[in-house]
DNA sequence: TTTACATATTGACAACTATCAATATGTTTG
DNA sequence: CAAACATATTGATAGTTGTCAATATGTAAA
């Protein structure tokens, strides 16, 4: 059986486009808490609501430094993301045979 | 700039356990309404809402014949999908660069 | 020790979503 | 045509989520 829960929480954090957003601001580098509310239209707490779920999710990694709190990809996470998007989908170079498959299969034609 | 919306129309898509379980099962050929059915708790209204999001979304192609409808994956929709776990992430091999410079660039240290 | 700054938490609310029962539509078979 | 089957739509409801204002916590600077 799978995991589909654990699959569904990573997919969840990424399913908003602020934190999409913050994402690909991280790609850049880490930054912390207050350049990213610079980058994006919202408000400070629902700022810090977004990178907690990032975080909860695996997708970022957080470090505090003093007052600041400096926000980076997660290795792990980007590395989860990907395998997930495989485990979900067929590769191109085997679709001809699952076309092929599913015509000869289909029970009514 | 980058077009969120679309990436979040396609991964709420996939936000969900028995979503996630139809594209499984759809990995293993094409299948009709009725048969997805058989393999998910959930009434049929819910299993049609389920396909309509997933159909919407390009993840899943539908094919009708007479009172059937045979659903499968569908090539874009696995291709967009692994794309933007791509676009979203940084790959291994540049891991390495991605922390020295964080560290190095980092504001307060 | 104040004051200013960075971030987190709480509480409230509107919008969205998954689900089901009931019903409708469309198709095949007797 | 009537009955049976596959799927879609509608309406209602409980649960989830993104957002903000207000406030709290923690840290650095004056």
């Amino acid at each position: 059986m799978m995991d589909y829960k654990a699959d569904v929480r990573l997919i969840k954090a990424l399913a908003d486009e602020n934190r999409l957003a913050i994402l690909k601001s991280l790609q850049g580098g880490e930054k912390c808490g207050c350049v990213l509310l610079e980058e994006l239209h919202i408000t400070q707490p629902t700022l810090s609501h977004h990178m907690k779920i990032l975080c909860d999710s695996g997708m970022v990694d957080s470090c505090k430094d003093g007052k600041w709190m400096h926000y980076s990809l997660s290795a792990e996470g980007c590395h989860r993301l990907r395998s997930l998007a495989d485990r979900y989908s067929i590769k191109d170079i085997d679709f001809a045979d699952y076309k092929k498959c599913n015509a000869e299969n289909r029970c009514n034609k």
